[in-house]
This record gives C-alpha cells, sequence and structure tokens, in this order.
DNA sequence: TTTGAAATTGTGTATATACACGCGTGCATA
DNA sequence: TATGCACGCGTGTATATACACAATTTCAAA
C-alpha cells in the first residue's frame, strides 16, 4: 500500500518518493568514487556552462541560490571545480578543474549502469514518456511562475 | 536551456530537478501553517497508517529509517505526533495527536490550492499521466530492488 | 560627484536525506 | 540455560535544501 495525500493525489508526494528511491540508486553506483548524484549531475552542469555564475546555474537547476553555494562547498575543498573570485562578492565564474573533468569522465560509465538499470526497469518507451513528461511539466510550472513574477510586479 | 547529462538524458537529474521546484510551490503555500510539504505528507501517512512502526512507515516513504527518525522530531516536539515508548529501544507506534489531527485539517485546504495550481498549469490529463507514471515507475523500481535483493542471499 | 536602487553573493538557522556504527530485545538453536 | 543472530531503533557525521538577513558591487540618475 502507497498512501498519497488528497484526492486526485499529491504530485509533490509522488515527486519526492521516487526522487528519493531513484537517488539512492544512482549514489551506490556512483559511491566508489565518493561523489552522490547530484554532485555528478552539478559537475555536468558545470561541464556545459562553463563560466557561468552561481545565480545563472542555480535558475537552471531550479535550485535556491543559496543551495547552490552550499553544493559547491564540498567540490570546491576537494579541487573538482574552481569559482574565481570569493572575496568581494563579485560575480563568481564556475567551472570544472582539470581534476574535476577528469572525475567527471571517470564517473560516466557508473552514471550509465544505473540509468540503464532504470530504463531497464521501466522499459524503454515509459523511460522515455517518463522524461518527456517531467521536461515538460518542468517547463510549464516555470512559465507559470514567470508570468506571475512579472504580473505581481505590476 | 536546461541541461542534462548523459544520453539519453538522466532520469534522476530531472526528478529532482522537478521535486524542487514543486516542493517550492507547495512550501510556500502551508507556509502560513508552519509546516513544509514534507511534514504535510508525513502527517497524513500517520493518519493513514495510525500505530505503524518507525520501519513501516520509512518503507511506504521509501525513505531511508533514519531519516523517517529525524523528520519525526520536530512535528514531535511541536506536540502534532506521539511515537510511544523512546526507551529500551523497542518498537514504536506512530500515530497523529489530537493537535496534529487538527493541524492536518487546517492544511488541507492550503496543500489543495497548491494541488490545484500544479493540475492548472500542466492541464488535467498530463498530471493525471504524470501521476500514473510516477507509479507505475517506484512500483516496478521496488520490485526490481525486492527480487535483487532475494537473489543476493541466496 | 553623489546617491540610490538593482544585481550578485554569502552566512545563520532549520529541516531533509542517508550511510556507518552501536545498542537493546526477543527468539531459535545448541 | 546459554548464546548467538535477526530485527527495530537511535546517534554521529556529511551533504542537500531553502528562507531571512546582510554585505558588496555596479550603474544610472540626480
Amino acid at each position: 500500500m502507497i498512501p498519497n495525500p488528497g484526492d486526485p493525489g499529491c504530485t509533490c508526494y509522488r515527486l519526492r518518493q521516487a526522487g528519493r528511491l531513484v537517488s539512492r540508486l544512482y549514489d551506490q553506483s556512483l559511491a566508489p568514487l565518493g561523489i552522490n548524484i547530484g554532485q555528478f549531475g552539478l559537475l555536468a552542469t558545470l561541464s556545459a556552462m562553463s563560466g557561468a555564475s552561481v545565480m545563472r546555474v542555480a535558475n537552471v537547476l531550479q535550485m535556491d541560490r543559496t543551495t547552490l553555494t552550499r553544493n559547491l562547498s564540498p567540490l570546491e575543498r576537494l579541487g573538482y571545480i574552481s569559482a574565481g573570485s570569493r572575496s568581494g562578492m563579485r560575480v563568481r565564474a564556475l567551472s570544472l578543474t582539470k581534476r574535476g573533468k577528469d572525475l567527471l569522465k571517470a564517473a560516466k560509465p557508473l552514471w550509465k549502469n544505473a540509468q540503464d538499470g532504470i530504463v531497464k526497469n521501466l522499459g524503454r518507451e515509459r523511460a522515455k514518456m517518463l522524461h518527456e513528461i517531467l521536461e515538460e511539466s518542468i517547463d510549464r510550472i516555470q512559465l507559470a511562475e514567470k508570468r506571475s513574477v512579472i504580473k505581481r510586479s505590476r
């Protein structure tokens, strides 16, 4: 039995439940390299957005700006990312170090194992649908948020 | 631009991204009552599983047992739940107090507002599909995990 | 030039999440 | 009876998440 509060069920409850379940699997796959799926995703994002600011990366990840600051901290300490001027609260340019790029490259096969496991369990078709509906949902909610901010500021 | 590592994209990355985005909306709706969506979901779950043990509730929520222990703590401190014998490490019987039941009742309209907002943004059809595919996915991954544990224990 | 607002960032605090480890209970078996 | 193992739980530690608040920088307008 898997309860889901309210009628017709809570979207957030299910998203979080699935997030915990799935994250655990990826985390176990990546554990030999000492990183988790959140850190892997952050490294991959920085790799694709080299030089971006904290604010821009946080926006893309739909993560609170201050959360990203905290998440950068262990990766910076371990020398995987470089974050430019920390003094003066200037715009920080985030990027991977060589160590970070090497780690990301080494982690990809481990990530792929976890991802393949998920696709196998869901079936290729269902996995594809899940991706599509998640992306579509994220886009729609982001758009609605943006519109409501504009409306409020009038 | 919303990057997604790997090919054909990371299921976990999207789930977590959507989880953060959506959780924020529910949290804002529930803020007047001083609880967040995780706590609301926990209260609702306990309401449906009154008397259950920590382990059983954690299994249902797909949450690590120790995480549930930590999450119970503020709700217990505020008098929303009762958790039986804390001494002796006996099985704890979790249940809502009267205060907890009242809070849950008061929170439901606020939750409904957030939920309705999500359904409106996604469209009723897409929201329904998202729920179905999330539940189906959770079931399948749980089942596969269970089978692999059995296989390993032989 | 000065001032003042917008943009960018960090820190304090609280909760969320999970792994490693240890403790106590109870039951089955030697 | 003894012992030893399975089970349920909590704590230590580390990272994840976000809100409230504060500080610095930058740039445009007075």
